[in-house]
RNA sequence: GGAGAAGUACUCAAGUGGCUGAAGAGGCGCCCCUGCUAAGGGCGUAGGUCGCGCAAGCGGCGCGAGGGUUCAAAUCCCUCCUUCUCCGCCA
């Protein structure tokens, strides 16, 4: 959400970066006639309250020495009928003007490149070297099947497409990774670990911007008002809603590993096959909340915490500096980190880093107080994916795969996988 | 899921319709006294948010949330949320 104030002081200047994301922004229109309708009640309906205000302190006042209040009272009766009716109008339009502006996309930095399509994202670098092999390189959804590591067909018949079961080699494999990025982020990057609900209610979804503007992309429970996460991002960022935090325990950074679940509404025929696109997956995210001065080099921080991931399993990968395009509803800057996918023959997002700034701490209402008598300032929120946990077992498999159609398992993950050095087909 | 009870400021807590625009205590801040990691005294402590204003300031809203009754609501009524106790069920 972005600032009233400044949206009403900076108005055409916000337009215009906003014009930058491609994004419809004609319900900005009716912002400034709504913002001055709601003012204009307001200083109404003040004046009135005023009134009766003191007018109830000299009815109390004649009551107590058993004189007549009946003409005061009398006029009240129409001054508090007239606040009734203010007080409609204006609880109309302060909806009307809450939902604009939850409605309305967060401002770019000024470092991010105005684009219209992906191919304006700008690389920023590159890691690893792009393996090439002496042999035909198989997707992991045929490596899954023949090292029996997954199962895509029996997962549409228990529940639908793009669900999958992982089995043996598999399931261990996506469960040393979660541990592996944990430990890594908790021991080696300074985060608290959590494991957050994987059920949020309304409140939370429209805290990080999920909602309103992005309903058919989650999957919602019928009879309570709550929604499955699309990422641990929500429950972790909503973990402060409401709160006053102190400056004292700035930065505060979380790693949560949970299930995502996305609809994938308008993803209909991309990347149907394999693990690349799921309704539900594994995640290990990070999320970040910092002092507003600090929230860029906090970015560049949190996106080496994802990156240090990918090294630590040699997995080749570039960043990429989203443009405005690009740059979806809610962040101020992104970069998002692809790793390399034989299969593709090109990088895959694995990682999305982003900076809200105080997008969705006002969203949220997440403040801060430098010090006792300080004003209260909202937080900047980040997070980052660190990392996608399904399409890095994908990465790892196609990437380490071998020619006799064996994986050999990255040396930091041995430990996790019972010390095993690869992956063969199960023995019969 | 059933039955009861409760939610007041940083914390505890008084308060059944109008001198409560929330007593008192603790805590916190400043000061005094005394002196050395004790005790006492004084003053301050509703923050937040919204509107008007260049500002000082003025005003509105705030007693879990949202409605309602009333000239007037922390106080009465309704709905919801949360917590606690007992029962049921369950991992």
């Amino acid at each position: 959400m972005l600032d009233i104030k400044k949206l009403r002081q900076d108005f055409d200047a916000v337009k215009e970066k906003l014009a930058k994301r491609g994004e419809d922004i004609r319900s900005l229109d009716d912002f400034e006639q709504l913002d001055k309708k709601r003012r204009e009640l307001i200083q109404e309906t003040e004046q009135l309250k005023q009134r009766r205000n003191t007018v109830s302190k000299e009815v109390a006042l004649l009551k107590r020495e058993k004189k007549d209040a009946d003409a005061l009272i009398q006029e009240m009766k129409e001054v508090s009928a007239s606040i009734k009716k203010l007080d409609e109008q204006l609880k109309e339009v302060d909806e009307q003007l809450n939902e604009l502006l939850l409605t309305i996309p967060n401002i770019p930095h000024e470092s991010v490149p105005i684009g219209e399509t992906e191919d304006d994202n700008v690389e920023v670098r590159r890691w690893g070297e792009i393996p090439t092999f002496s042999f035909e390189a198989k997707a992991h959804w045929d490596l899954a099947e023949s090292l029996d590591m997954m199962d895509f067909e029996r997962a549409a018949k228990v529940t639908g497409s793009r669900f999958a079961f992982y089995k043996g080699a598999g399931a261990r494999l996506e469960r040393a990774l979660i541990n592996f990025m944990m430990d890594v982020h908790e021991e080696e990057h300074g985060y608290t670990e959590m494991l957050p609900p994987y059920l949020v209610n309304r409140g939370s979804m429209i805290g990080t911007g999920q909602l309103p503007k992005f309903e058919e992309d989650a999957f919602k429970i019928r009879e309570d008002d709550y929604f499955l996460i699309p990422t641990a991002e929500v429950p972790v960022t909503n973990y402060y809603q409401g709160e006053i935090l102190s400056g004292d325990d700035l930065p505060i950074a979380y790693t949560a590993y949970s299930a995502c679940f996305r609809s994938e509404a308008g993803s209909a025929g991309r990347d149907t096959r394999g693990l690349i696109r799921q309704h539900q997956f594994n995640k290990v995210e990070l999320v970040r909340f910092v002092k507003p001065e600090d929230s860029y080099e906090e970015l560049e921080r949190l996106t080496g915490h994802a990156e240090a991931i990918l090294q630590k399993l040699g997995l080749p990968y570039r960043v990429l500096n989203m443009c405005t395009a690009d740059l979806g509803f809610t962040a101020a800057k992104k970069y998002d980190i692809e790793v390399w996918l034989p299969s593709y023959n090109d990088f895959k997002e694995i990682s999305s880093c982003s900076n809200f700034e105080d997008f969705q701490a006002r969203r949220a209402n997440i403040r801060f107080k430098r010090d006792k008598k300080a004003k209260t300032e909202f937080v900047h929120t980040l997070n980052g994916s660190g990392l996608a946990v399904g399409r890095t077992v994908a990465a790892i498999m196609e990437n380490y795969q071998q020619e006799d159609g064996s994986i050999v398992i990255p040396e930091v993950l041995r430990p996790y996988m019972g010390n095993r050095e690869k992956i063969t087909p199960p023995e019969k």
